[in-house]
DNA sequence: CTGTTAGCGCGTTCAG
DNA sequence: CTGAACGCGCTAACAG
């Protein structure tokens, strides 16, 4: 009991025990025991963060900003990367609650209510990051796809483009439908026809960037601007621009969500709906936290942070008015 | 008890009892509480693995064979991102130990014994990854950074450079040491001076790779050829050296250790020293798990595993000789 | 086939 | 200021 009180910096201890103690602890190399702890108080002070690919900059920032408020506040982190496969999310998600984690960070792999209410059902809190989850009752912190969509093309239109593709992510994620919703309202809102093989859902990946590019690259009439859904998807995109030997920002417009750290060597650089990634984990992290604590009681939150729309050498007039436009 | 031994499939249930077990699990969202089970057999079947440096794709395509491997045979893998800092190795090392994981997987920050030494102490078997450990009692996977380093300087020696630069990674990290080692033998063998001037060490990251390479490019004579200790270094140096407009390969070659991602959009492709990266991973989980099963019970292993060269068009002959090797 | 006893290592509670 | 009793949820080892 007293070397719990040591450990804990509990209660009362005289000074002596104190260093019998410490000099024990040295002398066997003494590593407290977690897993007993938590038994007793019911409590693990970790928290997981469920997440679609770690190999993707902006959710490895996303991570950064989660890490860093937990660590502060005395908490541990695990790291779960699904693959944007609900199967391998599924997984995840019975392991977390047996390990008894205090509280989940989601991007959910699918917008499907299921999942989240799975983890509330068994008391523990959730928060979601990066994408909504129309049907589930559940704090979320996520960019504001549709107005940072509608913004960017807006521009794109504004530039004098109307034939503007849009390569997204797969449908069954929210940022990939909101995404296309933003541009649809703002093509509308110019007149512009929404020609649905302008529309194109694939995975949110470079390779899949690349097939979607290459689609819109062999159309006639060829569109102008090619705006994709998010980072990885604009590599890829870039990439098959490039080897179709098509100039940026001269024959082909590019533009993207989310942004491209410096080391992916593109040059001209994308122009770009950045969002705050850093902060969006550290927001959430702070949510459920409070949530933790029992200070947060009020219904759940729904936090939509603003979207940066940053101009860079990608994007130009169309081809057909460059000369005017200059 | 069971209830213990349906979860467990362990003895005999009637299959009624197997049944209402199986109802009442469902009907009041039960999950096993993993904490109270391993307190009690004293595993946890959780293996951690620390890295240096989650962003980098050599690591996650390690992390993706440990964990491939470790899943499949029943295990949790935690991953703990320590930045190249001693510091934030050692506490995690503290906290995964007291959460009482099975085995851990180290890439040392430093290639120091003591954090290695500390963990076994206190009975948790270890596998180091990628680095070696000079004073340590310990397994060891990695590649044979020397002779890839040697093969890969020994073909530009080949190709006729004489002022081969190498930029390198923290003296205190085996690999970095060892690759330029692997420079310093081939160049010695060829009879060409290693002049210091030429030999830099700093931190695996892009943007002390575009330092190093920056300097590099304001010596005079100028060296003719670059060789990153890294993928990360190799691509902050290939931007340095298109920033100064100078060509790749007419006027300076540049090689490196380490794969770069296709998503990282180089052209031309880089000529690489590769390490099979998913498979030190596979084969250190297996030996790790071989350990904790007492299969392995005979001295420290170190496996070393081959490196591939790959040549591709960054690699060409000096200017000077431009004209008659080709 | 099923239940009882006991203890993993810790912290809460309450007596000294 | 220190310790004894007890229980967190689970399973090994027995008994029935």
């Amino acid at each position: 009991m007293t070397v719990s009180r040591v450990l804990n910096n509990s209660g009362y201890v005289s000074m002596d025990a104190r260093r019998r103690v410490e000099a024990a602890i040295a002398e066997l190399g003494y590593v407290p025991n977690t897993l007993a702890r938590s038994l007793r108080s019911k409590r693990t002070r970790t928290l997981a963060l469920v997440l679609s690919d770690i190999t993707n900059p902006f959710f490895t920032t996303v991570a950064r900003g989660v890490e860093d408020v937990a660590n502060e506040r005395g908490f541990n982190v695990i790291l779960c990367n699904t693959d944007e496969s609900e199967e391998k999310q599924c997984r995840y998600l019975i392991t977390l609650l047996q390990k008894r984690v205090d509280g989940v960070l989601l991007v959910p792999a699918r917008s499907t209510p299921g999942p989240v209410a799975w983890v509330q059902d068994r008391g523990v809190p959730v928060v979601v990051i990066d994408r909504r989850v129309p049907a589930a009752s559940v704090d979320v912190v996520r960019g504001d796809s549709e107005r940072g969509a509608y913004s960017l093309v807006k521009l794109l239109i504004e530039l004098g483009h109307k034939r503007i593709a849009v390569l997204s992510g797969p449908e069954g994620v929210s940022t990939a439908a909101d995404r296309v919703a933003g541009y649809r309202r703002a093509m509308a809102e110019a007149g512009l026809c929404c020609d649905g093989t302008l529309i194109r859902h694939d995975a949110f990946s470079q390779a899949s960037g690349y097939r979607m590019a290459q689609q819109m690259l062999q159309l006639s009439p060829r569109p102008t601007a090619l705006f994709a859904a998010n980072n990885f998807i604009a590599i890829g995109a870039y990439k098959a621009v490039q080897d179709a030997a098509v100039r940026i920002p001269d024959d082909m417009t590019v533009v993207t969500f989310d942004e491209i750290p410096v080391s992916f060597v593109l040059d001209p650089f994308l122009t770009v709906a950045a969002q705050p990634a850093y902060d969006m984990g550290k927001q959430a992290t702070e949510l459920l936290l409070e949530r933790l604590s029992g200070e947060a009681t009020d219904g759940y939150r729904e936090i939509v942070l603003p979207i940066e729309i940053i101009v860079r050498r990608s994007s130009g007039p169309p081809p057909e008015t460059a000369g005017l436009a200059r």
